[in-house]
RNA sequence: CGGGGAGUGGCGCAGUGGUAGCGCACCUGCUUUGGGGGCAGGCGGUCGGGGGUUCAAAUCCCCCCUCCCCGACCA
C-alpha cells in the first residue's frame, strides 16, 4: 500500500479524551477514531488488525473442529423473555421496534438465538457433538463505557457453543476450547492467564476467565507463579493455616476492657492501643436468611463476600450496610465483638483459632470500648471455620504454598460450561438410542476480538508509538523512501519503487512511504505506526547499495545489501 | 443513577460583556532534506442546542444534549 493513497493521518497530538495507551495511540495513529461514546469507526490500518485477530481465532477454531456460522444482529425480543434473560439483562440491551411495534434487541450474545436454531434442526443423539461459531458485533449499553476499545458499548466478539449429549461430552468439547484459546492468545502475542471465575447465576461446574495481564485491566486476579494455580479474586483460596488448640501455651488475663472513643476504625484503635491491626479481630455483620451473622477475621483482612457465601452454602447471605445498622440501633457498629449476644450464627477464617498468647484486640460490644485478650474457645466460640478472607498477594497458594500473586488482568476470553438452562427453556432436546428425550449439554465459549486489539497494544508499544507482534501487524514491512532533493533524487524513488514492487511480488505485504515529506515526518509515523520491519533507502545507502533495516521493538538497526533484502525480507 | 469536570475550525488549546484567536493538520509558492525544518500567503468556526438578560453574549442566567473522570453496575 502507497502511503500517498491510504486513508489515513496521523495526530501530533494524543486526543484529549484518551485515557489510557492502547486508546490514545489507537486514535493518534489513525487506526480507529470514536463516533460516539464507547462506538468506533476501524479505519483502514485498524481494521487490518482487526482481521488478523479474527483469522487466529478462526484458524484454532476450525482446528478444534467448530463450524462457523453468522447469526442476526437483530434478535425478536421474545426469545429472549423465553429464557428470562431480558430481565436479567435488563438496561444493558440496546432495544428496537419495527413498524408493527413488535420487540427486538441488538443481540449482546447470541445463546438464544444458537439454541432456538440447533434445535430446529437436530434432535437425534447422532447429531452430536456439534460446535457452532460466529464473528459478530455485539451491543451492551454499557453504565458507563471507558478506555476505548477496552469497554465498550459495540464490539466484536467470537461467540462459539457446544452441543453434547451428557456432560461427559461436554468437558470433551470444554477441553477442545481451552486449548484453542492458549494456541490463539499466544499467537496474539498476550502474556495471560486462565482464571477460574465465580460460577455465575448461569450455573455450570467450571468456568474459565482468560485474563491478559495488564496495569488498565479492570479486574483483579490471583495467580501463582510456581505452580498452574490462578483465581478470580472472588474465588481465589489460599492454603489456611492449621488451627492450633486452646491452651497451648499461657493463658492470657481476662478481656481488658479499653475506652476508645470516637475510634470505629481498625486503623484508629490500633494506633490508640498501640498494636497491629493484624491482632485485632474484625467482627463483620451479615444476614443469613434473617438472621444475624458475624464473620471473624483478622483487622488487616478483608471478608471475601463470595466466600462467606460458599461457607454457608444453601442459606442466603448479605453482608449489611447502613440501613441494617440504622434497622438495629442496639448493634454497636464498629464496636461489635465476636461475643455479641445478638448474633446467632458465627463463621470465622481458620487464623481466629490460632493461638496467639495474648488474645485478640475487638470490639466490647458497647459504643467506644473495646477489649484486650478475647480468646477463641474461652471469651467467643463460632459455629464454623471457612477461608472468609479476599486473598492478597504473599498468601501461600493452596496448591503448592508459594508466595500467590494478584494482578489486573483484561478479560479477552470466557469460556463456560453451561449445562442445560438454554436447552430446557428453548427445547432443544435429542432422543437417544432408547428413543428417550433429552436436553442437550451446552457450552459458550467468547473472545472479545475488538477487545483482544486493544490489550495487544497495552503490552506492545512504547513511548514512541505502536509495536506490533508480526501476526498482527496491518503490514510486514514498512519501506521508507527518502529522496530528497539532490540529484540522487529520481534514482532513489525508482529504486524505492522497485523494492516495493519486487517485496510485494515475493508476497511480503508493504506499506510504502512515497509521500513528499521530510525525513523526520517519515520516520516518527513509521515509529508511530509500528510495523515490526522498517526499510530505509535514501541516497547515501542507494549509493552504496544498502538498506538500512529497523527492528521497531528492539530498535535494532542493519543494513542489508539492496539486492538481497527481497529474499531476507521473504526469507526465501 | 450519585459526585466531579469539559464542550470554541479535522486535532490540541487560549479567549470572563465590546470586531473570534494561536499551534498542529490542510492548500499555494519559495527554501530545506537522515528523526515531526524555515519564510510568505491562504482555506476552514451559526463558539454543543434552545430560551432569557443586555445597546451589545463564546463570556451572565435558565433548560436540554453530548463527552470525559471517580463510584455503583458489568456474560
Amino acid at each position: 500500500m502507497r502511503m500517498s493513497r491510504l486513508f489515513l493521518r496521523t495526530l501530533r497530538d494524543d486526543p484529549s479524551d484518551a485515557e489510557v495507551d492502547s486508546h490514545r495511540l489507537l486514535v493518534r495513529a489513525g487506526y480507529i477514531r470514536k463516533v460516539a461514546a464507547g462506538i468506533y469507526s476501524w479505519l483502514p490500518l485498524g481494521h487490518r488488525v482487526l482481521r488478523r485477530v479474527e483469522q487466529i481465532v478462526r484458524e484454532e477454531m476450525d482446528a478444534a473442529g467448530a463450524q462457523e456460522l453468522l447469526l442476526p444482529i437483530i434478535q425478536p425480543l421474545e426469545l429472549w423473555q423465553r429464557t428470562g434473560r431480558d430481565k436479567a439483562y435488563g438496561p444493558l440491551m440496546f432495544k428496537l421496534t419495527d413498524r408493527k411495534e413488535t420487540g427486538f434487541a441488538l443481540a449482546p450474545t447470541a445463546e438464544e438465538v444458537i439454541t432456538a436454531t440447533v434445535a430446529g434442526e437436530y434432535g437425534s443423539y447422532r447429531d452430536l457433538p456439534v460446535n457452532l461459531y460466529q464473528f459478530g458485533w455485539k451491543y451492551r449499553d454499557e453504565l458507563r463505557p471507558r478506555f476505548g476499545l477496552l469497554r465498550s458499548r459495540e464490539f466484536l466478539m467470537k461467540d462459539a457453543y457446544s452441543f453434547d449429549a451428557d456432560i461427559e461430552g461436554l468437558k470433551v468439547s470444554y477441553k477442545q476450547m481451552y486449548d484453542a484459546y492458549h494456541r490463539v492468545f499466544e499467537r496474539c502475542g498476550l502474556s495471560f492467564r486462565p482464571v477460574e471465575a465465580q460460577a455465575g447465576e448461569i450455573g455450570g461446574d467450571v468456568n474459565h476467565e482468560f485474563m491478559a495481564v495488564a496495569a488498565v485491566g479492570e479486574d483483579d486476579f490471583v495467580w501463582c507463579r510456581n505452580c498452574d494455580y490462578a483465581a478470580n479474586v472472588e474465588a481465589a483460596v489460599r492454603a489456611a493455616p492449621a488451627p492450633t488448640a486452646v491452651g497451648d501455651g499461657p493463658q492470657p488475663d481476662a478481656m481488658a476492657p479499653e475506652h476508645t472513643p470516637d475510634l470505629p476504625g481498625i486503623k484508629g484503635v490500633a494506633e490508640f492501643l498501640s498494636v497491629e491491626p493484624g491482632q485485632m479481630l474484625k467482627c463483620i455483620a451479615f444476614d443469613v436468611d434473617g438472621e444475624m451473622g458475624l464473620a471473624l477475621v483478622p483487622g488487616d483482612r478483608e471478608v471475601n463476600p463470595y466466600a462467606l457465601n460458599r461457607a454457608l452454602a444453601g442459606r442466603k447471605v448479605r453482608l449489611w450496610d447502613d440501613a441494617d445498622f440504622d434497622a438495629h440501633p442496639d448493634v454497636p457498629k464498629g464496636y461489635i465483638g465476636p461475643h455479641f449476644p445478638g448474633a446467632t450464627v458465627r463463621v470465622a477464617d481458620p487464623v481466629v483459632a490460632v493461638y496467639t498468647g495474648d488474645g485478640w484486640v475487638t470490639g466490647a460490644n458497647t459504643v467506644d470500648h473495646h477489649v484486650r485478650h478475647a480468646l477463641f474457645g474461652r471469651d467467643f466460640e463460632v459455629d464454623s471455620f471457612a477461608d472468609l478472607v479476599t486473598v492478597v498477594t504473599g498468601d501461600p497458594c493452596p496448591r503448592c504454598g508459594a508466595p500467590l500473586s494478584v494482578d489486573r488482568g483484561i478479560e479477552v476470553g470466557h469460556t463456560f460450561q453451561l449445562g442445560t438452562k438454554y436447552s430446557v427453556a428453548l427445547g432443544a432436546e435429542y432422543t437417544d438410542e432408547k428413543g428417550a428425550q433429552h436436553p442437550m449439554v451446552m457450552g459458550c465459549y467468547g473472545i472479545g476480538v475488538s477487545r483482544v486489539v486493544a490489550a495487544v497494544v497495552e503490552e506492545h508499544h512504547d513511548d514512541s508509538g505502536l509495536t506490533w507482534p508480526a501476526a498482527l501487524a496491518p503490514f510486514a514491512v514498512h519501506l521508507l523512501s527518502l529522496p530528497g532533493k539532490g540529484e540522487a533524487a529520481p534514482e532513489v524513488r525508482a529504486a524505492a519503487d522497485r523494492l516495493y514492487d519486487e517485496l510485494r511480488a515475493a508476497g511480503v505485504e508493504v506499506l510504502y512511504d512515497d509521500r513528499d515529506q521530510s525525513p523526520g515526518v517519515k520516520f516518527a509515523d513509521a515509529d508511530l505506526l509500528g510495523m515490526p520491519t522498517q526499510l530505509v533507502l535514501g541516497a547515501k545507502g542507494l549509493a552504496r547499495g544498502v538498506v538500512e533495516r529497523k527492528d521497531r521493538g528492539s530498535g535494532e538497526r542493519d543494513e542489508v545489501a539492496l539486492d538481497a533484502v527481497v529474499g531476507v525480507i521473504s526469507g526465501s
